[in-house]
DNA sequence: TTGTAAGCGTTATCAA
DNA sequence: TTGATAACGCTTACAA
């Protein structure tokens, strides 16, 4: 009883062969309307739920998407999970999540984890450290459907989905500028990543058009402890040639930002500005309020999942050939970047 | 190719019977040891994948845990899924995960889903909608393992983690008390949601020490539509007699407070202070920084993954009877709840 | 120590 | 329109 009811005992309870009873349950045109009805309703009486994985092995398809995230206590994350659930979840499909918590390692072993189908495709974005890519090309020469989305892996010619990198960096240093900036610092995970390339691209255009000189001290690596990232953030803002401005490519080294003011005598817009790329929903509460640089998080998510859903669905009509779509940020600008 | 190879195909390159590789492979004591190095080798080389699906079906165990929780743009949450990933996947277990967005339709759904034994167990925290449990009820009796944590469902007899929300409601309000608030107003989600029962007893019973009467209109219930909540704690401050001090049992509702603070004259915490149960991380970086009751979320997790764990492996060994484990939160105080 | 065969619960092919 | 049978890939009695 613990395991509900087979298709045969259904059938047996109903005198009838366990492929009609099948065919029944699939709708198929081949079965009379009145067998269809009694094997319904039947279905309904004694909770008939198919096994999934008897499907599963049958079908070669599991009805389930895989999502490979860095980490999970981000609200940037969370709303693309949003986003894939609602669109993957009316289809039908099961979501299977994984956080590599920015280890490369973790994000190998998940990797391989996923080769045996168990899942039917696989939606991802890279853990910062994530530098050789032979564990993500193996996957794909497996011929398992797979798209990136935020961190991307262009060696992988597959469909990605981004937000305008480079244009949303190049607009919040030339706010930062706008404000009057003169020297502005920008603070990076890890500069293996996509992201990082593109926003670090769009910051060092808006300084040369500007007639700005990049400094490289202020071309800031940080790290994933939080303690040396606000550390090594303070000892910057203590230096004697120290930034006015800051454009942060991660949410996280804004908040260490903040913190490492505290350990100064610096002021926020006053003597130091900030711009980060975040989807915090309380950028607005904080003190002072933070500008923003918001991706479509929740679009995003939708459209990876649209897009999987129609390569799953209809396998030979849409290829995940190798573009990239972007969709643009928006700015939103706050107390941090302001001129008093 | 693109499917891997079967165990089938296995056995024939290496001219043994599948029973064989397969036992060799599981490190059957059977097998000597020669053939288990020469299986494993071979199925290295061939990268041979076992299939889940096949496996699920014989062994009647999918190695999936799934989890449902109210929402993932939330820290709590957030934390307790890494708590929970952290202890099922050493132990080889992969996480469905399932976001009812507090609404119990979904929540009826998802848990329908879940009858046909796509995964092994169950861990959730009901949606603030729930009230009848019926749909829960049905688990239990299909004899799925199910553990509740948070926002627990009383009425079914099984294993529950929670913090000690009676507890810390009446440390919260007894700080407030402490701080000079007369007048205390309590926000909740609904009335149904346990830990909203829980958390209003123990703020009822700190105002009863304290000889301060409990004012009805100050029980507050909100939705979950935060530009109404806002509109309503707005007016909840605006009123003649409004409270001075404020125990927001979740974060979202002092997060509404903070917004609807500025729609008054009234500044935190001069005229009013407020705590709130949050594991938000940028709770010291408000304006003014947001005195909290952060829950022991990671712990939580890995708790009910280590229940479950054990569970699954020793399935006649461990009961999941219905025990309450408790584990306590911790009281931050800071700016909001100040006197100055 | 290894091999043979049955069976898990479906669906698809073929036959009736 | 329905039924018998095989097959998906694996594990486990039972046999050798």
């Amino acid at each position: 009883m613990s395991n509900g009811i087979s298709l045969k005992e259904l059938a047996a309870e109903l005198n009838l062969a366990p492929s009609t009873v099948s065919r029944a349950l699939n709708d198929s045109y081949e079965i009379s309307e009145a067998t269809k009805k009694k094997v319904v309703s039947m279905a309904e009486k004694l909770n008939y739920q198919p096994n999934p994985f008897a499907r599963s092995l049958r079908e070669n398809k599991s009805k389930t998407i895989a999502v490979i995230i860095p980490e999970r206590i981000n609200n940037f994350f969370a709303q693309v999970m949003d986003g894939i659930e609602e669109v993957t979840h009316e289809h039908g499909f099961h979501l299977l999540v994984y956080s590599t918590h920015e280890d490369v390692e973790k994000e190998k072993k998940i990797v391989s984890l996923l080769q045996n189908r168990r899942a039917d495709a696989i939606v991802m974005s890279v853990s910062s450290q994530t530098s050789d890519v032979s564990h993500l090309t193996k996957l794909y020469e497996r011929e398992l459907p797979i798209i990136f989305f935020d961190r991307i892996c262009s060696e992988i010619p597959t469909t990605k989905f981004i937000t305008n990198d480079y244009e949303s960096a190049f607009q919040g240093t030339k706010h930062l500028i706008q404000q009057g900036c003169k020297k502005i610092a920008f603070l990076m995970l890890s500069k293996e990543l996509s992201i990082t390339k593109e926003r670090h691209r769009g910051y060092l255009d808006a300084l040369n058009e500007a007639g700005l000189a990049p400094e490289p001290t202020f071309s800031m690596h940080c790290c994933l402890n939080e303690e040396e990232n606000i550390q090594s953030i303070t000892q910057l803002l203590k230096s004697q040639n120290r930034p006015d401005g800051i454009l942060s490519s991660v949410e996280k080294l804004a908040i260490a930002t903040y913190h490492a003011v505290r350990k100064t005598d610096l002021r926020i817009p006053d003597d130091l500005k900030i711009i980060t790329f975040s989807n915090m929903s309380s950028a607005g509460l904080l003190s002072p309020s933070l500008s923003t640089i918001t991706q479509p998080a929740l679009t995003i998510g939708q459209e990876c999942a649209k897009l999987l859903i129609k390569k799953l669905t209809k396998p030979k009509h849409t290829d995940l050939i190798d573009q990239t779509i972007v969709i643009p940020s928006q700015i939103t600008i706050r107390e941090s970047t302001l001129v008093r």
